[in-house]
DNA sequence: GTATCTGCAAAACATTTGCAATTCT
DNA sequence: AGAATTGCAAATGTTTTGCAGATAC
């Protein structure tokens, strides 16, 4: 995606396209891969070599906050951030660590003792083992 | 649940019922609260004054090795645990902070993205607000 | 020139680890 | 005695906070 593309969508939803949180959602939007903060960091600063950590939680909270990014609590010991914000559930692998997007059939959040609740979020995920690497074992 | 059928619980599944032990299961068992390492603490420094919480992580892990006890991660930063180990849902509300158990209508996980995914665990949970939020609101 | 954004350093927490003391069989 | 269990103290790792300097409008 260019980078003209991205601030349009950042001022959309009300956010300062600043360098950084260009690059940050840049990187959020191209990399599917459901990262921690680590794992933006190592990338980013390649390119900003000034780039602190604190940024990046300000920029994420900042993006939960507006919406354009989802949290994933599929690991207890820390955030990890999704650009695709539609409700669609996530695989874990327990032995390469990928998590996967899993397509919905139909929407979640339809149950029955769920009647009387107001439902802002809805997460579902799976851990076990990939098809990936049942086929190496 | 008095403390033999807990006894015979914990032996079932490959547990030494210890003291410390059987009070942690006992609590799991008694308060679905989905509580925090914190919360199991609190209440039970009560009855064992000398009780750490590295024997609750110690405790809590080796439930969760033998299966009897299952890991919520609704919230981010901390590690719920549930002595019902039944797949349901989960019901997070921002206002209170209360968890909920929420019943599913039918068995998760036969999604077709996952067609070729070996699934040992499904999670679902929602954020939102409460009937007695709303109620209040 | 004022508000916003960034980033260093320190603090805050939950969890894990090393190891010694205790308890159980 | 030997193995399992417990618990203190320190380490780890992620996220948050306070505040100061830099940048943008």
């Amino acid at each position: 995606m260019n980078t003209r593309k991205i601030e349009q969508l950042l001022r959309m939803n009300g956010i300062r396209p600043s360098h950084h949180r260009m690059k940050v959602y840049e990187y959020l939007i191209e990399n599917r891969n459901h990262p921690n903060v680590d794992m933006i960091y190592r990338e980013l600063i390649k390119d900003i070599p000034t780039l602190s950590k604190t940024t990046l939680y300000n920029t994420l909270d900042l993006f939960l906050q507006k919406g354009i990014v989802q949290l994933i609590t599929i690991n207890e010991n820390e955030m990890r951030y999704d650009a695709d914000t539609s409700v669609h559930g996530h695989f874990k692998c327990n032995t390469c660590g990928i998590i996967y997007d899993i397509r919905l059939r139909e929407p979640l959040a339809d149950f029955e003792s769920l009647n009387n609740f107001q439902v802002s979020e809805s997460h579902l995920y799976f851990r076990g083992i990939c098809p990936a690497c049942l086929v190496k074992a």
